[in-house]
DNA sequence: TTGAAAGCGCTAACAT
DNA sequence: ATGTTAGCGCTTTCAA
């Protein structure tokens, strides 16, 4: 609550009015629509405003006028520049029209979503965005009956929500599985982190490459997040292990892309000759590192930026002609392979 | 809003206690505190709440309450793990005590904070958490009449807004000096990203330097935020500027520092032999690049519960007996010194 | 251009 | 154990 001048009482509008010889009403006007208002009264409330730091309570706002003002965000992870990095033009595109943004992780869990969602509903956002297109039978029957736009990003659906933007998960698996081929590898390795849409990209590369003549395609669970580590173990492990050493490796994130390389490296294995690495998420240190790491791009700020625009126009009542949008991904060959 | 049953009407706890036969008041205590209603009485309210699908609306809940259950933060950046791997834990801390998270980042700008700090206001949060101790007047005025609860981290106050939780960027900075010293090195230079405790940092190390007895410290500002790229454009610009070649580099961040063993490298020097590395933040690559970064580690973890503990003390009202705690830092000596 | 009145959906007294 | 009554600080609507 805001002080009056330290005499403890509360500083509405009724005070601001008072002050300024006005009534609350004319005050509310005054900031909503300064044009309503005679230029004589503007000033007198706006030095009134001024002298008791008024600031506007908004959930008085909002519980009047149904309109919170509000976009709630769950993502998996705070902490994963993946995710962090839509989230910021996403932020900056809905702040520019006067949205706040209520942010959390899910922690990769459904049914903590499913929590989260019953939480975030409770402020009465006036949109949300999911990440990913899985969700638990609650949490689309909570937000069917929520009835805000909704759009889900980082994944493609046929059957949303409401929006969605992202990309295919399988055809990005397929797609990096051909680029391997057609460079002339027939024996190929996986490693994967505990992402269900990591898997999917798994499965459809060890697919389509055995479809079109590779060998099987071993594959390592990390069991857990992302990391140089984890990266690092599993490459040991594959080379350790039964079966055949792999002479590439596709990595579900450049950071066990990243531990892959640290570790072949560490073992005296040349990058590409005896083994070539291949990311995805295309962070920004894939460029850098010696060599620099091939990897699977999406852009990331066009998401973001896109998922935003989605409920704006939503919210705008427009049509929205495309309820789905494939931003698709690109495969940026370097020196791992 | 929820829709009932998809007849448009909105459901509120007063629809809720139609249906179970009782008054609007009961469906609120059955939520806040079963024990008060007897359990045919709440069996049915529930069944309702199943039925209807009703979720509260907490906008109303605050302005009766004068309570809104929310936290809000403020940080300079997303997507910089250093500042999301404290809010995780922060998060986590209130979430348990059913606190929810508004977050949003500044940019580095305490302008753009100061007008943040008003946005967040209006949602009139419980408590505040801000980066840093650097604000501009406004902002202070704001926030002291506000009264509520603010902790400010990742640095130390001497004049605290309220709370403090963080360390002091001048001891690490001179600790570094002393540890490079102790080492025997007498010939330094920083590469340092736009970040004013950075800066802070900086200026303490060379400072400490030169006092006992090293070499004027050379520093290049990379101007803009920190990466891999600016630690190779900043180590080649010290190799082929004028001056002596350093024969120690402390990086504001480790990706910095992770930009300038890349360049080394490429430049055929060994690292710690020939180019010592001293990077800051102990990231999670740090230990694993080769050779493994030393390291300035602060425990952001820690930091983040103790930011949110210190929070929830203040609003159970108990005596906050250190409002400013230091949670130190630790050099993390690896084989790049 | 301004104001009066009603009401948003809850919680906090105070009854019963 | 349950209900009644008054707000919380705004926006909306209608009137002047």
């Amino acid at each position: 609550m805001n002080v009056e001048n330290g005499t403890g009482k509360r500083v509405t509008m009724a005070t601001v009015g008072r002050m300024a010889g006005v009534s609350q009403v004319t005050v509310s006007r005054a900031l909503s629509d300064p044009s309503k208002v005679s230029p004589e009264t503007l000033r007198r409330i706006r030095e009134a405003i001024e002298l008791t730091g008024f600031v506007p309570n908004a959930i008085a706002g909002a519980l009047a006028s149904n309109r919170s003002n509000l976009v709630t965000a769950l993502i998996p992870s705070l902490t994963n520049v993946v995710y962090s990095s839509f989230m910021a033009p996403f932020s900056e595109t809905l702040r520019a029209r006067g949205y706040q943004i209520l942010l959390s992780e899910t922690g990769f869990d459904p049914s903590e979503e499913e929590a989260l969602i019953s939480a975030h509903l409770s402020r009465r956002p006036d949109a949300m965005l999911l990440t990913g297109i899985q969700h638990t039978a609650a949490t689309r029957r909570l937000l069917l009956g929520a009835a805000i736009p909704v759009v889900e990003v980082w994944d493609l659906s046929d059957s949303p929500v409401d929006l969605c933007v992202g990309f295919s998960h399988a055809e990005a698996g397929r797609a990096v599985a051909d680029f391997a081929l057609d460079l002339g590898h027939s024996c190929a390795a996986s490693v994967t982190a505990s992402d269900e849409r990591a898997h999917r990209r798994r499965r459809a590369f060890a697919d389509r490459f055995s479809a079109r003549g590779g060998a099987s395609v071993r594959d390592v669970d990390v069991g857990g997040p992302a990391s140089i580590r984890a990266g690092r173990t599993a490459l040991a492990g594959l080379i350790e292990g039964q079966g055949p050493t792999p002479r590439l490796v596709f990595c579900s994130s450049d950071l066990l892309a990243h531990g892959v390389m640290i570790e072949a490296q560490a073992r005296g294995l040349s990058i590409p000759e005896d083994l070539a690495v291949i990311g995805f998420g295309d962070q920004d240190f894939a460029a850098e590192l010696e060599p620099a790491l091939t990897s699977v791009r999406v852009d990331r700020k066009r998401l973001g930026r896109l998922a935003a625009e989605a409920l704006l126009a939503r919210l705008a009542k427009s049509e929205v002609t495309h309820p789905v949008v494939d931003v698709g991904f690109e495969i940026v060959r370097r020196g791992t392979t």
